[in-house]
DNA sequence: ACCTAAGTGGAGAGTGTCCTCCACATGTAT
DNA sequence: ATACATGTGGAGGACACTCTCCACTTAGGT
């Protein structure tokens, strides 16, 4: 029951359906969810037509190529709710998103998208959502998150940081000063440092892209 | 010489020329830079050989484009530093510049472009950025604006904002949260509440887009 | 009124991506 | 070993966009 209703392929052929998220996997983290599907089959080495007849929508291939990824994404969650200090679990757990997303350009686009037909890959998003919710009520609990924060800022968060991943420490910056105005007043040491700002000039000087 | 270096056209393609450029603000705003040229000529009621005449590269036409918009750029930093509260002027500032983001997808990207042979643009935009790094510095003078600030974080935000920019009231609550991170703590009333947060549902659910 | 340099639009070549079809290959059950 | 369902790759049609060429039109000076 591993995957649930899909019947049974032949040994070459599972193996090639591996090949192929596999390849995915890679192309969408450093191009994106709109790389050409030919680039994608050719890196797994299988002709167009066998992408294609595993994976007739490129959204079917993006469910499955990123499957691991929501459930990685929900693990996160679930193991902040582990750390006894909830606010530090808060703010860890901010950190990995972030990372995560900064390391793999398809999966920040992927986050954003609805996949109405992967059952596995939407249980993990509800999975990562509902221990959100509760983890932003402890940390609001623990008077370290203050009361109007509400669990959709993440999500206001994530897009943000998904904005600037382009400069690698850009993040870094945003998130520090973010959860410092996600703190309740005088509960955090406002004095921590920041991160080292992006580079000088980057201002509207054009990051080329 | 309000247009230096073009030789003179006759006045049918004078007209022609400003529709195309009319036509490009319109549809860059809608779609983004990345829209069809054709298209654009289709807007402008042209043929596409005219704008490609005039045009040459998509890049010419970008910056024709934007070079209003670049100057009501560079205009809205003037403004800010004639508030004798250098503070309200800065915040007042980043609310304008996030809003024409909003409201004009092509700006947005374009502000992250450079446009090496596009005098007049770059001189606007080299305006924008001598005039933030004062207003910056004044603000700081004045006790509100954070120490470790640096101008360069501005453009963070905007990055940030142009991501967040599809859902409408989501830009208001990033930068309400970060104003309060910009801010010397104790100056600012913290208790300001926040802008109203994006709709339920949104968050790790899927924009669609 | 006429002439010509300047300007015009649409047709079409070139390119890249999507997606399907089908002749051929290969696992697997007997 | 054989047979056949299952699976495969590449060729190629469809489409969208970029950019150029050229026969025709028109503004504006004489």
């Amino acid at each position: 029951m591993s995957t649930p209703a899909r019947p049974a392929l032949r040994a070459d052929a599972e193996r090639n359906r591996e090949r192929v998220t596999a390849a995915a996997r890679l192309m969408f983290a450093e191009h994106g969810l709109g790389v050409p599907l030919e680039d994608v089959a050719r890196q797994a080495g299988v002709g167009v037509a066998t992408l294609y007849r595993r994976f007739p929508t490129r959204e079917d291939l993006v469910a499955a190529a990123y499957e691991d990824g929501m459930t990685a994404y929900a693990d996160a969650v679930a193991a902040a709710l582990d750390d006894p200090d909830s606010w530090r679990g808060f703010c860890d757990l901010l950190e990995r998103l972030c990372a995560m997303q900064a390391a793999d350009r398809g999966l920040a686009e992927a986050l954003t998208t609805a996949f109405p037909g992967a059952r596995a890959l939407e249980a993990q998003r509800d999975r990562a959502y509902h221990g959100l919710v509760e983890l932003v009520s402890r940390a609001k609990v623990a008077g370290r998150l203050r009361r109007d924060f509400v669990p959709e800022d993440v999500t206001v968060l994530l897009a943000a940081a998904a904005g600037v991943a382009s400069a690698p420490p850009a993040w870094r910056r945003l998130l520090a000063y973010l959860l410092q105005a996600f703190a309740v007043p005088g509960t955090t040491p406002e004095t921590a440092p920041l991160p080292e700002p992006p580079a000088r000039g980057a201002l509207l000087r054009g990051m080329t892209r």
